[in-house]
DNA sequence: GAGTATTTTTGACTCTAAGTCGAGACTATC
DNA sequence: GATAGTCTCGACTTAGAGTCAAAAATACTC
């Protein structure tokens, strides 16, 4: 606990976001949160996060919390905003830089749900510890308009994937339909995406065509990753 | 002098914008710096910045700084990213959050030049103390990139301008040519600026139109304000 | 006071990317 | 072999930006 006329406590914390599927057919956009078991807001939900360790760079920060939090490697990190309000901690100063993360489905599927780590929808979230209902609603703003002018949706799956899968991310995230010819010719035309050759059989219907990401980088265009395209910014092709 | 298992030391640097008439007819992109005085990298040039103050806001850390260092009050002022890679300043943990900021350029004109205080032009600036170089570079980077899909540019100019101002400016920072039928169309169609119904006389053409910035937040789209759009982080209309 | 230089302002045409929509392709199942 | 249900493709439309040149309006020159 520091007084109000020292040095601001430094934390990092992480918003997770992931795809699961739930019990109808389309899946949901959710976020793990943990119980706080001590003062102030004991009992809350939080985001997963901490104090910065002293000689550990930011990013790592937020990525070993997401480890810890659900055993997973992210597949997408970026820095969201660094918060700092003098009132956003009641008794000290606590200055939050936040990171932003994407883990792919079918891994968060088989994950740890402890005692004080569970998995809220996006959208319908309690009333969480500090002000951390405004962090997860800007992450949120973020994902959705990043979604629209870059690539980030593959790292909601796994290393293959076919264009419908593709579409439902951006279907669930952006909450409205999406023409699936319309997808296909701007999807391919991007090169973002690249066939794989194979196809998915077993469905009761005309087999899809099996894709995966790009990883040449002039594929990526031009939006943010950060001060330098350092690797641990870009996506993890293989977990 | 912190030992490196303490909390980092917490600081506010921003990056300051403006544009500058020099000798030939166009204005350049120009930013200030000030001289370090004691280790490390003394003598050398770094942004404008220090210590967060205990019970200070973020953005106010940087406005404050911003005042001090030119005298003026920001067009235009949004948080960058934080800087926190644990070598960037040897010998103690530093932790920068880092702003950028707009201010006209008829004001920065008439500004204090001290022996600590001075112009660079951004492109093209000495080696800087710590990381700055790489953040002055990223600043560049979202400057430019947002001026193309928001609308930032009126930072630079007065209350009042005419479409070849405001052309300029977006011709300067891409450093591209912009064609002026196509840009007024635009311009006008996006609803940014309105036309004040009096004309700029004094030239030796036909008088210009004079436009001011639509405070209306309908016309100014889906940008990012950070987290809330408070009215610290939108743009001073009169200074 | 007429002509010239210069930039503003307007409008027509083109080009590109995305939205719309429907028909044909292909596999599993009945 | 017919049917259900996506996948895949192509034609048409629409919106916005790029291109380009002509008309408008002022100050300056002679």
């Amino acid at each position: 606990m520091t007084s109000p006329d020292e040095q601001p406590t430094l934390a990092v914390s992480t918003v997770i976001f992931t795809l699961q599927p739930n019990d109808s057919a389309t899946p949901e956009l959710r976020i793990p949160l943990v119980k706080r078991i001590r003062n102030p807001f004991a009992n809350q939900w939080a985001l997963p996060g901490g104090p910065l360790a002293a000689s550990e760079d930011l990013a790592d920060s937020a990525s070993r919390t997401l480890r810890e939090t659900t055993g997973l490697e992210p597949r997408y990190l970026e820095q969201l905003y660094a918060f700092g309000d003098p009132a956003r901690s009641p008794g000290e100063r606590v200055v939050s830089i936040v990171y932003w993360a994407l883990v792919a489905g079918d891994e968060a599927a088989q994950v740890f749900d402890s005692e004080n780590v569970a998995w809220f929808r996006a959208d319908d979230l309690p009333q969480l510890a500090f002000d951390h209902n405004l962090i997860v609603d800007y992450a949120l703003w973020r994902l959705r308009t990043k979604l629209e002018y870059s690539r980030i949706a593959h790292g909601f799956l796994g290393d293959t994937f076919t264009l419908a899968a593709l579409r439902e991310v951006y279907e669930v995230i952006l909450q409205r339909p999406i023409d699936a010819g319309n997808f296909r010719r701007t999807m391919e035309a991007s090169g973002v995406i690249v066939p794989t050759g194979e196809r998915l059989t077993g469905t009761r219907h005309r087999p899809p065509q099996l894709y995966r990401y790009n990883a040449e980088p002039e594929s990526q265009g031009e939006f943010d990753l950060g001060p330098r395209s350092r690797p641990m910014l870009t996506v993890k092709e293989t977990a």
